[in-house]
DNA sequence: TTGGAAAGTCAACAACACTGACATAAAATC
DNA sequence: GATTTTATGTCAGTGTTGTTGACTTTCCAA
């Protein structure tokens, strides 16, 4: 699709501007912000940090998920996601059980513990992304969701992807 | 409020349930990590940051600033932003003057050298902007920009726009 | 003029990412 | 059966970036 091709100005390109790629960044910049604003308050009552977060969210959307899986989602090495697991199982929020066909690994699992934190992370960041959403419509939505699938790395988005297929 | 009633008036709410904004969640995630990537792999070689990309950004887009201004603008604490600056200076990316009226304040202004920098960073995060500003089109870009604005802390939200009307 | 507030700086500490080296156990392969 | 690869975990060290606390300089107002 060469979207340039007829007349070079001719065409309602206004939206690739410069200053209207730099007003996108800084708007990227600011709601991103926003974005993780209320559960890093949750997480800072807890001794947790981002990182906790991030790991209890893809342990409690993927039950049973191993170490290898989440390092693939999380995109940081072994020894980092290490230390914050070492935590989460030792205050009791994630369970580690050693695989039954491949006994190398070790699946994942959320606590009753676990799930409350998940629970109350989720619900303070979803309640921004509904009021936001109900704010700016189901047609604005739409268009927020497939800039921020274009603007992914491609295997983050074929990640993006499956999990979405799978409906999980 | 419970979004599962499916009868609100008829009107389609299906943007609202919580598996999609799980999903607007993590498209979020996965978005932001392809928007910093190409800037990061920058910083990789200069022995900076993200912090210093920010700084950077901000002085750049208003020049003449003061580290107060900026420190309202990152939101972090003027010890944090100093360390950055401190290196920016020292390197020679980053002039900063005495205030004339108030002696008080420093005004920072980008080198040539810090330009360049600038410049290459910028032009980096503006392609991938403006691949997925094609790939997705104007009207899905008014919906991103939308569903950002909602998104921010009204604090945010006000910096952001009087920084776009300033038209800077 | 003096005392408080504001702007900025220096020092020390914590969280969390990184690399590199190494250990253990199990699976896969030769 | 021996060797290699894979999955996981650990220890040590480093860098960036956030924090708080203590400090100086400058300004302004009582």
């Amino acid at each position: 699709m060469a979207e340039g091709s007829s007349a070079t100005g001719g065409e309602n390109l206004l939206f690739l501007t410069d200053d209207q790629l730099r007003k996108g960044i800084e708007a990227m910049f600011f709601a991103y912000r926003g974005f993780t604003a209320d559960p890093d308050r949750i997480l800072d009552n807890h001794d947790y940090g981002r990182a906790h977060h991030r790991a209890v969210h893809f342990i409690h959307r993927s039950p049973g998920t191993t170490v290898n899986n989440l390092l693939a989602i999380l995109g940081v090495t072994k020894q980092s996601l290490n230390r914050v697991l070492r935590s989460l199982i030792g205050d009791g929020l994630v369970e580690s059980r050693v695989g039954r066909v491949d006994k190398r690994e070790r699946h994942l699992f959320l606590t009753a513990k676990g799930s409350d934190l998940e629970r109350a992370l989720s619900e303070a960041q979803r309640g921004r992304m509904r009021a936001a959403y109900r704010a700016a419509g189901p047609v604005a939505v739409a268009g927020f969701r497939q800039v921020l699938e274009a603007m992914m790395d491609p295997e983050m988005r074929r990640q993006f992807q499956s999990l979405k297929d799978a409906g999980l």
